[in-house]
DNA sequence: TTTTGATTTAGAATAATTCTTGATTTGTCG
DNA sequence: CGACAAATCAAGAATTATTCTAAATCAAAA
């Protein structure tokens, strides 16, 4: 655990929203002026090889990172992009709900959720009430 | 739905194996030798935005192209890069099992699993069976 | 203090994807 | 049947996240 390593990490602990290498980049400078992209990059790997962070990943977005070492599941609000963890109800990690192939062999499993988080849902709620118009909230939506 | 547009679909429901980009250029350029990988880019894209394909992304591996439309997750072999879907068991499409945050608003899911598809298992377990060498198999297991 | 091996750094390289820009095709209308 | 416009295709350049390379730095141990 050098010095970078320990930065990079507590970065990660700090606010635990998920940051994409280049967001730990920018919060690391601040406390060790001299630190590298490059160096972040090498200590996430270290840091994820050693099972401390777990690297999350949606579509081809950039890779965001989480200390959270509980099983769950990552919510990425549409709308102001925050990433929330999601705990698992049952004790399978909602692996209960699918019919795995007969024969295979499951190691892992990575869950990713959409929508709208709870400030940004009561946001499109008070905007459609306002004016009447659903079309915002529908437009919202169909953005994927 | 231009001669192109029609091939790269026809490439994607011949085998269902999810292919990249790459890989479907490959294929499409034995029936239309012409064909740019640009062009099945757009494509994909094209097919993607009209709701025929899905793509399907694993970590930042290539994305891959699912004609399947059936709301489904997909199993990764860890082994032999084998892609297969996964039918919903309940028709909540996996969704218990998670406790999502109250007041958020779920749009979609996606849910990836890795493992060994039933043909890597059994090779793994006739290995270890040969050897008495528990090793291979914790070793590719370990190779995540 | 010197050695040694690991780590950091800056910048180049890589690879998937997207963008730009003409060329080509397709459909429409006189 | 020809224009003409709009859509699409294709070639290569550009972009971007990430990885690699090689030299500089660091930090324990001898
Ligand atoms: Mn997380
Ligand atoms: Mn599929
Ligand atoms: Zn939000
Ligand atoms: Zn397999």
């Amino acid at each position: 655990m050098t010095r970078q390593r320990r930065l990079v990490y507590d970065v990660l602990l700090r606010d635990l929203d998920h940051p994409t290498a280049s967001e730990v980049f920018l919060r690391a400078k601040d406390q060790l002026a001299g630190i590298s992209l490059a160096t972040v990059y090498n200590c996430l790997e270290t840091l994820t090889d050693a099972g401390l962070v777990k690297q999350v990943n949606l579509d081809r977005e950039p890779s965001r990172y989480c200390p959270n070492l509980h099983e769950h599941a990552h919510f990425f609000c549409m709308s102001c992009g925050a990433v929330q963890d999601v705990a698992p109800a049952s004790n399978d990690g909602g692996l209960c709900g699918w019919r795995i192939p007969e024969g295979n062999r499951v190691e892992k499993m990575e869950v990713a959720m959409r929508g709208l988080c709870r400030r940004c849902a009561a946001v499109e709620e008070s905007d459609s009430e306002e004016t009447g118009d659903v079309s915002a909230s529908r437009a919202a939506r169909a953005a994927n």
